[in-house]
DNA sequence: TGATCTTTTGTACGATAGTACAAATCACAT
DNA sequence: ATGTGATTTGTACTATCGTACAAAAGATCA
């Protein structure tokens, strides 16, 4: 086993392995898992079909190691932020502030790979609402502590909100940022073209702002008695 | 009273067609469209793979019409759960019950097939993240009137807000509804047990809470000018 | 009952899926 | 240049896909 010390670490060769895990994920992110063939990826990716057998194996080794590739970066990207949201003093900011560190690494490249955030994080919304195996092992124990700790800032922000509501409106959060990566054409569909629903930095303001706004909101236990719900029927 | 009403339309018999129907609309709303076959379905309903063909020609054929049964019910009921939250006078249950009228229907039963509502609009999600040409279609132009109607009472309640933002909120509001109904487990993992992500009442009051709070958000244009954003960064 | 229409069954076909594997090619240290 | 391990290619195998279609079975009514 001969590794290559001489050449520094930056070989610069075309790499086939690289361009077959690119072009898996800009496919998988947009049809689906199921709906892409390995040869849909390699003829994309200009290899051959043996080759993405050779490099990942499987076609469930090839996902698995796009999730490798983000997974690391994007937890560290996210921990930073957040822990330079949590010296924000205050309270108002620093929730705002523990919401962006959530959201933009979604969006923004989370890595150096080329533009990869928004990508992959769609890869994870479609994923997810397969049902991926692969997918649902790998997040579960790569992204849950993450999670927990937005949470558990987040909850530090409202302490009068119980945590099981924080728990909601942050799923919520993620669901409503899966689904601006999933469908933008639907906000600029809606909007009938006064919005983009491809522009990130809309996006993040937008999710940031409107999503601060719901964890504001008063506790579920608390806000019924407050206030009478109004009932509402449809006639007969 | 020699010609009977045409059989179609008032048999009673133990129906093979509506067996595939429920069959296949819980396969897909699990799994996605691709990764099930029609010889999954036809097992599932205890029927013939070539029965599947002779009620619905393709498998596209039978998205489409599980897409046909939901759509009308659930968009009428819609329609009159708005009608009325329209008729609430206070401008904020107003708001309220309008939310409401669009979330509860994704929920419960839109129609009188069983429990069908939830699962459906599971099954809108997924085909939503899977970019299912079918299903693009068939919701495009059936749910963008209902949308606008939504989005246009939600403006009316709040007025002040300009209607670029009421449509971001409003897409917020059905990627957490989606997302609610595609991993509800991770609810109840990321609270620990303490709450049930597959309660749908919990999660109609969470959404409809914390949707109302987003809606009411500040206006993006004038929410800038009026407090500084804090600006995070990572330490370099 | 027999005739006719609807529905279900069984089977088969061509296409494509994932993957295995040997041969060919490349990169590179010696 | 040459040998060696890494990579790429080409091909093939088996399984399963969606769908077609003829035959069987069931239902309906003169």
């Amino acid at each position: 086993m001969v590794r290559k010390p001489t050449s520094k670490e930056t070989t610069r060769k075309p790499n086939m392995r690289e361009a077959i895990l690119a072009a898996a994920e800009e496919l998988f992110a947009i049809n689906g898992f199921n709906a892409v063939s390995v040869r849909d990826i390699a003829q994309a990716a200009g290899a051959n079909p043996g080759s993405v057998t050779y490099h990942f194996k499987t076609k469930d080794g090839l996902l698995l190691e796009i999730y490798r590739r983000h997974c690391g970066p994007m937890n560290l990207r996210r921990s930073e932020l957040l822990a330079a949201a949590k010296r924000v003093r205050d309270l108002q900011d620093r929730l705002e502030a523990v919401v962006r560190a959530y959201v933009a690494p979604a969006f923004t490249s989370g890595s150096d790979l080329a533009g990869g955030g928004a990508r992959f994080t769609r890869l994870r919304a479609v994923m997810s609402a397969e049902g991926n195996e692969v997918a649902r092992k790998i997040i579960a124990q790569t992204f849950d502590d993450t999670s927990h700790a937005f949470i558990d800032a987040i909850h530090d922000s409202l302490p009068h909100v119980p945590r099981t509501d924080i728990v909601w409106r942050s799923h919520f959060l993620l669901g409503a940022l899966y689904y601006s990566l999933v469908t933008p054409d639907r906000v600029s569909r809606l909007s009938r073209g006064e919005a983009d629903g491809s522009d990130a930095a809309s996006a993040i303001e937008q999710l940031v702002q409107a999503t601060v706004a719901a964890f504001q909101a008063p506790a579920l236990d608390q806000a019924a008695p407050v206030r009478r719900r109004p009932v509402v029927s449809s006639k007969t």
